[in-house]
DNA sequence: TTGAAAGCGCTACCAC
DNA sequence: GTGGTAGCGCTTTCAA
């Protein structure tokens, strides 16, 4: 292993170029009032040492309290949605050089504060959040201290915060309106736990579209709490067990819709059950039937979150914003099956 | 908008509780030597002035150049393969208490080089980097520094460092050989660009294994430079459109993949054309025909990457080490395509 | 144009 | 047990 080389500091670099530190901070940060000969030779030196900026060091002396980062907590930065809305915040943030540093919370609360009180610590600019806790008011004392706070996906509760939202239950109704109209009367929902905001949002939206339609909602056929592709792939192949099963399924969330079109192929019953998912996925368009799907506009959810965050670290103090895109119904092969 | 209150310090702090910035640093960083009555007076004055540790301020102060923040720069964290391997990282790195910096480099080597010069700025602990320049000889001088780096997916060119790849060559070639057994001999091949090693690798692979069976290979069959999903569609259609199409195609990447059962799709020649992909995708399972792919084991990858910079990070100065992956031939309906 | 001194928020070291 | 002093690497005065 070759020898290691401490890194070396604007002291050093001022020693080797025989000018004192603060003109190796003038040369550095770009700033006039420092000679060409002067210059140049403080620049030679930065060179031959590898020098390196310690931006640390720069801010806290600074003392703006600007790091130029920003913390982004999702859900799991591995699922299509969320990678898909960390990568259009990325973008928004690189545009006006800030950091990302991600994060996954796997709607584990402790690991939501956890992971903030770590940003906190280590002063991020701004914060978006995919809460995976019921109540955020834990958060008031950074936002008084003035962190931004935006948060994605889903409204925060116990605290007035900016929030860029979809219209969870406008678009389950949706969902379900469409397979009504397709005339199904045992419409399965599949969804994760009530506690998480999007999942009982879709719940009362599937709840709601039975109502208005006069249909009774049979609990036996909605199964809540289920977290990945193979409980939900156990959780429709138990409903088709059933006596009375449904002709029809609304999946409110990516993993539990691949689950139930595994079951669906297992039991060979793709073509003659009718099947709408909450969350379109690239390949939904390829398969057979194809999906329908409701569709976030992830692109347009993380633009509108950059575009607050970035107005809110310019100094905008107006009172909390609340942005509620619409999913948008896409029709295809699946939601055609027979009653 | 609500007053917003300045961050106390722990002077604020030691004022309010009567006592010495030091006394509240040990109470504050869990150090013995303080008396119960004290350390609760000091506790309190923490809560009451919602004071926040400054983590730069202190590892600036404690010397140790360690920031527990690790970098990571995949190709697009929104891209199946890179975000699946940023969470397996992003795992290891929580079990040791790093937080992530992540970053989507697109392919674009100068925005790898400015957001290495940025992490370095930030004295990350280490990066793992799935390079998108062809050399990396620009990171030797922070490789002396001590920076420990792990090259990930492609291994490193004109620096010596831990790399973790898969044998692309390896895999692809038995993808070729897959088709060749059943008898194909119009082989296609859509690709990326060449000078992206793992793009490369699999290209060679498909070389070799066309000669090893004595088959002629047919540039106008290789396809390369394809980024995406249309540009492959649009590859493959010109395929068949052409006097002598193909039978079977090996695509070497999972957007390529796609396209390329669009355009399969489009032609209704899905059953009728042979297909392998680099790279599987949760879905592919569900296709009709399901799709035959080379899979990489994402997290294997990332695990061992992990590894490596954990040991780096503690003071491990072992040679650089190379790991590579075997993929695995999955087989599935879409290359049961008649010649 | 250049530099010396002070200090950002914190901790190591050594007094008491 | 507790507190003062010095100083991490850097930038801000302000003086020369």
């Amino acid at each position: 292993m070759q020898q290691i080389r401490p890194r070396a500091t604007m002291r050093d670099v001022a020693a080797l170029a025989g000018v004192s530190l603060k003109t190796v901070s003038r040369v550095v940060n770009d700033e006039a009032g420092v000679g060409d000969a002067v210059r140049a030779r403080v620049r030679a030196a930065v060179v031959q040492l590898d020098y390196r900026h310690h931006q640390a060091a720069s801010d806290l002396r600074r003392g703006t309290g600007r790091t130029r980062a920003v913390g982004v907590l999702v859900q799991d930065v591995a699922n299509d949605f969320s990678s898909r809305l960390l990568r259009s915040l990325e973008d928004a943030a690189r545009e006006h050089g800030l950091a990302v540093l991600a994060g996954s919370l796997d709607e584990d609360p402790d690991r939501e504060r956890a992971l903030v009180a770590d940003m906190v610590a280590r002063r991020v600019d701004g914060l978006v959040i995919m809460a995976a806790t019921s109540m955020q008011d834990y958060l008031q004392p950074e936002q008084r201290a003035g962190l931004p706070i935006v948060f994605v996906d889903r409204e925060p509760a116990g605290i007035a915060a900016d929030s860029v939202t979809v219209d969870n239950r406008g678009g389950a109704r949706a969902a379900v309106d469409h397979l009504l109209e397709r005339g199904h009367r045992r419409i399965a929902f599949l969804g994760d736990l009530p506690s998480i905001v999007t999942a009982n949002e879709r719940h009362l939206g599937y709840l709601e579209s039975l109502q208005a339609a006069g249909v009774p909602a049979d609990p036996s056929l909605a199964v809540l709490g289920l977290h990945d592709e193979d409980q939900a792939q156990r959780a429709l192949e138990s409903l088709f067990a059933s006596r009375t099963p449904p002709t029809a399924v609304f999946t409110a969330r990516n993993v539990i819709t691949v689950g139930a079109l595994r079951a669906l192929r297992a039991r060979g019953a793709s073509w003659r059950t009718a099947l709408v998912g909450f969350d379109d996925l690239p390949l939904f368009e390829l398969l057979d039937p194809s999906v329908t799907a409701v569709r976030q506009d992830v692109a347009a959810l993380g633009r509108a979150t950059a575009q607050i965050l970035v107005d809110r670290l310019a100094g905008d103090a107006s009172p909390p914003r609340r942005v509620v895109l619409h999913p948008e119904l896409v029709f295809r092969a699946s939601s055609n099956a027979p009653v």
